[in-house]
DNA sequence: TTTAATGTTATTATATTAGTTACAGTTTCG
DNA sequence: CGAAACTGTAACTAATATAATAACATTAAA
């Protein structure tokens, strides 16, 4: 499992808690990777209709959305992140036997069925609960100085 | 996450249905992978008590418990698998920006969380539920010659 | 028209996973 | 006893998956 999906959520509560536009560098810096990797991140939650992007000079990435109708599993699918599975399989589809033939489309039809719970468990977690859960208790610290943030 | 629980599933289904002893290479013939793996990861199931080992000649790994009372559960913490999680985290502990600093364990938490409700819904699989599956309408083959079943 | 941004591809580096080899220890059997 | 056939481990190599880097065409604002 990649990472993507955590990339894309910490980049999605980051942009809907500043409510300005950001550019794949600011994001990068917050997020602690390369810009590269957030564009290409960025480029799919814009697809999914998630947030606005502007190209060109003071373009960047803007959260428009309300976060709390916007789902961690909406996200999920947004990226096309797959939860579990893994790539070898066991056994051999052209052996006689039907254990060694037959395993590992056994294992890959758990692994779906385990991913699908996995998305209904996220379905109800918001955006917004998740920046309600980061600052739960502590001060927001709003409008603190620019370098604040990085 | 490694395919190490796939591994394991198959050889105790294996093992269940021919109910004799079977040495690693004969294993690893079946599930299409090296006897040193197999045997790394029996080993983690005989310390959980999943199955019997013999060393020497004519020795070999055995399945000895009920197929139906041993869940998947069982072997995934036999083996320690982790379906959900990532080892890359987003963001730095150390920086002052409170998303920045708390992403990363946010995101860990969910992960756990998926890890644990995936566990939940395979604890009511059974090996024996598994044999079934596999054979599920078609005729079992019993005492086909022994090449039959590499 | 310069500058600062996205969108995208190709390439490299790193980390994870599986495969291989080797060998010490154990048990059976001639 | 001693050879043969196993398990149990460890060390190393190969393959694959993931993240980082670099480059550049395109776009939009000043």
């Amino acid at each position: 499992m990649t990472s993507e999906f955590g990339v894309a959520v910490h980049a999605l509560v980051f942009l809907s808690h500043r409510q300005t536009t950001h550019s794949s560098e600011e994001l990068a810096q917050n997020i602690c990777t390369n810009p590269a990797r957030v564009r290409k991140i960025m480029s799919k939650l814009k697809k999914a209709g998630l947030i606005e992007t502007k190209e060109g000079a003071e373009g960047g990435y803007s959260f428009v959305l309300a976060p709390e109708k916007v789902s961690l599993c909406e996200v999920a699918k947004a990226v096309g992140v797959r939860f579990v599975g893994v790539s070898w399989r066991s056994g051999d589809i052209h052996k006689k036997c039907m254990i060694a033939s037959g395993m590992a489309d056994i294992m890959d039809g758990i692994y779906n069925d385990l991913n699908r719970i996995c998305l209904e468990r996220i379905d109800n977690i918001s955006i917004l609960d998740i920046r309600r859960q980061i600052f739960a208790g502590k001060e927001e610290k709003e409008n603190t100085p620019a370098p604040e943030w990085i």
